[in-house]
DNA sequence: GTGAAAGCGCTAACAG
DNA sequence: CTGTTAGCGCTTTCAC
């Protein structure tokens, strides 16, 4: 910066206000350009650490998710990082793999790195770590699960009234023997979608087709291929995630076994590049774009100082059958 | 720091050599535990933008793709960011959506930030930024998309070869009349594939049953339907990329039109999940992970000053049939 | 083994 | 409109 001042005969103060975008009615615009010029030449870029040490912000946000390259959340991470750019923020991106001391860690880290705000999925028993951003004055937003009693901004969908929608149209169409497969989270969602089908099963008067079956992260393999066993003789399976139905449709082909082709599959999350299957294909679409931007301008508004009470956006999924 | 520096009497420099772990033989180690005591009370966190801006270096990388909503790039970024992780790195993850102005400008906003280092997937065009990253002396290694002439470390799989390997497959069970899908992008990897097609198509004897269609990048569903129905007669198509395939899956559904059952369908990308149709599907495995990890390693040694030439590491895909 | 002091590159008063 | 100056929080000689 001192290079470009001494060549044009000014001060680094001056360079400094227009390289900033601050030098309106300060600096002579004839100055503006010299400086714009001079700096192209010498191919010179800010060093934003220095500036970010001396103003406070950092200009980068993060997101931390449970694994980026599940669909879910890779969109839901493109669409934030979208957002961001337009606004002038960068964003580094997280896996936790619902993994609380990983969370825990890489939540340190970022106190450290001094982000300017954090937009997390929280794994099972994340609360704590939550807590600790705020408590550390870090905007903090939660998507997709929530926290209960804390204090804290949370966008989703309203999972047990998509759940329950879902359901109710299989048992509307005359399927009562329907399987749940779930993945063995502790997490609000899968719990919330779980409940909503127990309920409209029992509702129909159908409690004893409940059926559920967990699945361990990260053991699905072994554990898919029982499942379609014993869930042979369903009428509908529901997959409470893609990432499980992902993982079963990948798992019967590497196995042989598979799900019987007569079959309604009902999923939550979109899975419509199936709809070519034999299968009867239904599922429940959430509108990751919008939850996406109602994060980040909830993250922009807390950067930006707003103060008030913490609030909860729920948005509504689509059941597509 | 200053803080815990005074409670406990000793000097700030004391504290930052314990806190960043220099303090073997420096520092009583009764003064260390005191040290670290405190600093856990306080619930201190070093300022890594001070740090870096001192010690010149950032701990942060950048991995840019194209989109990290798509499979391929979510599971690329995903391992390089767990290999990443392990090394105490975190990561800035960029889409550029295939558009040289917004990786140019996101490039910019990197060196501002000054990141240790860079993995790109370049766009069309990518290579005056990738240049300039390199002029810039932050280390920069390209995957998946080589840029041809410049002296840069790639990784990437032998994709002329693989594709040959799959199409001959194809041709040996029989299938002549095999048309080619494709995105509108004029990138070696895609190029490759199709080049492999077309000579295998060629040496076969079936020159003329060659049937190229390119879809134009975001125009997608327009463009398949088309495909679709032009495609008809075909006994395989050949999708080059899985995005593509993807989107021609879901297209169908949404529009009813559809490929025939009987037909074999060949994708560049793991499509096990669809195993489960009708369809014969058969595919090509890139070894995501492999790369990922040559990738980072390969950035990582940059980072640590490897100055030599610039290497090519060609990895090969899986034919599934 | 410990402390004093300089400086990384930038911004923001404030004075001129 | 332009320049001088102090200091953001840390690391790192170098002297004690």
């Amino acid at each position: 910066m001192q290079d470009i001042a001494d060549r044009l005969g000014v001060s680094r103060s001056t360079v400094s206000l227009v390289l900033s975008g601050k030098a309106v009615g300060k600096v002579s615009s004839a100055v503006q350009k010299e400086v714009l010029r001079v700096a192209g030449e010498l191919n010179y870029h800010v060093n934003d650490l220095a500036r970010s040490l001396r103003t406070g912000e950092s200009r980068i946000i993060s997101v931390i998710v449970t694994d980026i390259s599940n669909d879910f959340f890779g969109r839901l991470t493109f669409h934030i990082q979208e957002e961001a750019k337009k606004a002038g923020y960068l964003v580094l991106t997280i896996n936790s793999n619902e993994n609380i001391d990983e969370f825990d860690r890489m939540v340190g880290m970022l106190m450290s790195k001094k982000v300017d705000g954090i937009i997390a999925v929280p794994p099972p028993e994340g609360g704590r770590s939550i807590t600790e951003i705020k408590e550390h004055g870090i905007p903090v937003v939660t998507v997709d699960r929530e926290c209960p009693v804390l204090d804290v901004d949370y966008v989703g969908v309203d999972n047990y009234e998509a759940s329950r929608q879902a359901v109710e149209n299989l048992v509307a169409a005359g399927l009562r023997n329907i399987g749940v497969v779930t993945l063995d989270l502790d997490i609000p969602p899968l719990n919330e979608r779980i409940r909503a089908y127990k309920d409209v099963l029992t509702e129909a008067g159908a409690a004893d087709k409940i059926r559920e079956r967990r699945i361990r992260f990260l053991h699905e393999d072994s554990e898919i291929e029982s499942m379609i066993k014993e869930f042979e003789d369903c009428d509908a399976v529901y997959f409470t995630s893609q990432r499980i139905f992902t993982r079963a449709m990948s798992c019967a082909s590497h196995t042989g076994v598979s799900l019987r082709k007569d079959m309604c599959l009902l999923c939550f999350d979109d899975i419509s590049p199936y709809r070519s299957l034999d299968f009867d294909i239904r599922y429940v679409e959430q509108p990751i774009q919008e939850m996406a931007r109602k994060a980040f301008s909830l993250l922009l508004m807390r950067i930006r100082g707003e103060k008030n009470l913490a609030g909860r956006y729920l948005f509504q999924a689509r059941y597509i059958g």
